[in-house]
DNA sequence: GTCCAATGGCTCGCTGTCATACCTTTGGAG
DNA sequence: CTCCAAAGGTATGACAGCGAGCCATTGGAC
């Protein structure tokens, strides 16, 4: 009963304001949702969008710059875009045991609850065509590039349950979780078999059958955490 | 693909500082986890746990006086006690059919998520006891505090999943669904169902059955989320 | 060639939030 | 009785974050 509390007298808020800001355009970039080249929003629609003022946002934007992730361009048709050759993740600190539990315990119940929710859902065609769309990307997608691909379907699959809050949760569990995965080497062999996986996610979703999505997603999702706890543990 | 931009670049922060901790409080005494009667740790720690200045928590718990939740007593052995009867919930500002579904399929997701994982651990003789205590409260629990211990009862079984960030999620999307709760009648023969259900769920997650107990909490909360779906849409 | 709309870059004053320290009240320990 | 530990109540100075406005740069429209 004691842990009730500590979940529900947890911090108010991660960080400061640019902090979270950072994290959150790290999310749009690591997570693929806006690809190398790309350009993101401007920064008064951002800032706007995020709730945050045009110089904390400005902030943020320096430390990626800094960082090696983004750069602006000034006048029209100017912006701020993504950098076609991103820096590699920096480790980060030791990850405990319970916190990586807590972390992978939270993604399956988000993702095989989403792929099931997506199956039980009539999707419409740019929907469907997401899917297939982001499905070949990963397919053909190269080894440094996989991590990103892989995060963008899995999103695709969970904006398909039509819920920006499960979308969100999805993308902010997946930022989690993919700290740790950058600790663990990827192996040619696992990713083919990811990617035989991840089409027969997506065939059960379209054909509508959410048993069956939902199995198929929690066998994917049950290799790389086994790989992790192995791996971190 | 625009509906995750969406998601991602949701505002930074909720609200401000003191607008954020009203609202953990008020989880935790809407939720039931500080009952009627209880103190709520002292302002020092609290505002330490919550990330937020001693200052701030104050202006919350004020305001929180103010609105009828809270009694605070100085001295040795004082504190800050949730009141024994506590105001009416505020219908507030009416609700959007988007934004309904989305809190149905987010809570949908997280809690049969919750029973399926809590049935497939091994739970302590103390995570079992509590179930029972909260599942007994809850039967026997009057109509106008079945809405807390109902709360209650459900964030035991997100407790016993083991997963802190879970149980957060469980809490927060909770609090969604009850603010809409409160907007429907609560009648006795609902909530003798309501105690079939619940006592079905508990059964099947302390003997450790993961699919009988996703079943039995997907019934349950389907039957308060097409409740809801009629009454308001 | 000129203009201008859209973008990033910058500054200033205001308000919210914080850390710290100190004051006041209360009830039990000795 | 006296003392004091633990709790709420109050005051202050520093700083982060905000809104609003203006500047500088750019490339297309005319």
């Amino acid at each position: 009963m004691m842990p009730l509390q500590d979940a529900l007298f947890r911090p108010v808020r991660a960080g400061n304001a640019f902090e979270e800001t950072v994290e959150r355009l790290m999310q749009a970039i690591r997570l693929g949702v806006v690809p190398p080249g790309e350009r993101l929003p401007a920064e008064r629609e951002l800032a706007t969008r995020l709730g945050v003022s045009r110089v904390t946002l400005r902030e943020a934007i320096r430390s990626l710059q800094d960082a090696g992730y983004v750069e602006s361009r000034r006048g029209r048709y100017g912006g701020t875009f993504v950098n076609t050759t991103l820096p590699a993740a920096s480790p980060g600190r030791p990850i405990a045991t319970p916190e990586l539990l807590d972390a992978l315990t939270l993604r399956t119940v988000l993702e095989t609850g989403a792929a099931e929710c997506a199956a039980s859902r009539s999707l419409g065609p740019a929907e469907r065509r997401n899917l297939g769309a982001r499905l070949t990307e990963c397919s053909c997608a190269s080894l440094d590039e996989y991590r990103r691909k892989d995060s963008r379907l899995h999103l695709a699959i969970a904006e398909s349950t039509g819920s920006a809050s499960l979308t969100a949760a999805i993308a902010d569990v997946r930022m989690r979780v993919n700290e740790l995965l950058d600790r663990i080497p990827l192996l040619p062999p696992n990713l083919a078999h990811s990617n035989d996986q991840h089409e027969l996610i997506v065939t059960r979703i379209l054909e509508g059958d959410p048993e069956a999505a939902r199995r198929a997603m929690a066998e994917h999702l049950d290799g790389t955490a086994s790989l992790l706890r192995g791996f971190l543990s």
